[in-house]
DNA sequence: GACAATTATATAAAGAGTTATATATTGACA
DNA sequence: TGTCAATATATAACTCTTTATATAATTGTC
């Protein structure tokens, strides 16, 4: 199960669950995401196999804290998982099944919208990427050439995230291109749509 | 739940569990893929729902089968999804958290590898799809300008997935050359690694 | 002093997906 | 004749994830 070897990850400084579900949201949120009612069963069940410990402290409001931290044999399945094969898992992707089935609407206007908002939505999520970037590069003159390994590898998951959403972006571009390109041919010359017929009877 | 969707927008046919789970795995192997388990309650849902409705047929081997087709009221749902907006769902990418984490192995090599493999899987994801355009260019002189609005959009969604493909390749091929890069410098000149001051003591 | 926001944990219930298993029929091949 | 592969449906058990809800203390604000 993936989501508790991420939490091994994670724990190389103690936290607890609601840290843990910070960590995602600010470091994770491109690469997996996770609820605290997901997250605070899962410690649970880490640390009855013993693979994290766990001690109270005080907390800064609020009831008390659950502080875990990583065990020897937790620091080993985490190495084990990060020795082993990617782990490949097929996508599901709603949006692009709406696009596969869209035709069905025979609507190219619709189409052209849904493109749109395809197109501003990864554009979003790209700037928030490429500003994560650009705060690294100015705070750290070593960027990315000469950071230290573990800052290293952060730097090669955070380019994963911005080349995906790049290329989402440029084939946006590209159908918005062939179908702008056909409705063009459309609303010129040779038209056998049956809508076209209305203008000079 | 898309899958009720999707199931939908292949029901244009009329079809049998068994054969949507094949047309699952020769249209949309790139876009959701849906186990036999979980196809047939699904239609069981949609008929109760009256989205669809069925009748038995005669199997060409093995028990009778049912055969599954779109109602009116199921076109009509498949039409609201497709004209909403895009569903986007949060992927969860194992792989990617494994090379965020995987500094803690201080392995510069492993991660060399874990590029490898990454990257022959994302070729052979390509390659199945390049085949596949490469089939229906070769078999319809119209691909893509000209062809009928429906191919068009299965052309959008197979673009896609060749797109994503492509940018992934290129994405690995940049980190190995800066993995490279670095892994050059270390055993040339300036070097602190542990490991380098066995050669000539 | 009331109220909202934040910190913090916990659990129940529902939904989505996978794995395993059971059944039955037919055709091909050895 | 036996058995393997393909066709066809069905269900149980399990895992993973989301949504909703409950509790409780503290800080800041109006």
């Amino acid at each position: 199960m993936s989501l508790e070897h991420i939490l091994l990850g994670l724990l190389r400084e103690p936290a607890s669950g609601y840290d843990l579900k910070k960590l995602f949201e600010e470091r994770l949120s491109h690469i997996w995401r996770a609820e605290l009612s997901q997250i605070y069963p899962t410690l649970k069940r880490l640390e009855r196999r013993g693979l994290v410990d766990s001690r109270e402290a005080a907390a800064r409001r609020g009831s008390g804290r659950r502080l875990y931290a990583l065990t020897k044999a937790g620091r080993q399945e985490l190495h084990v998982w990060l020795s082993g094969p990617p782990q490949f898992a097929d996508e599901r992707m709603a949006w692009v099944a709406q696009l596969y089935f869209m035709g069905e609407l025979e609507d190219l206007d619709q189409t052209m919208r849904f493109l749109g908002s395809v197109r501003a939505h990864f554009a979003a999520k790209l700037a928030a990427l490429s500003a994560i970037q650009r705060m690294w590069t100015a705070a750290d003159p070593r960027y990315p050439r000469d950071l230290p390994v573990e800052d290293l590898h952060v730097h090669f998951a955070l380019r994963k995230g911005m080349c995906s959403l790049a290329a989402h972006i440029e084939w946006c571009d590209e159908s918005v291109a062939e179908l702008t390109a056909r409705l063009e041919a459309r609303s010129s010359g040779t038209s056998r749509e049956p809508g076209a017929a209305e203008e000079a009877p």
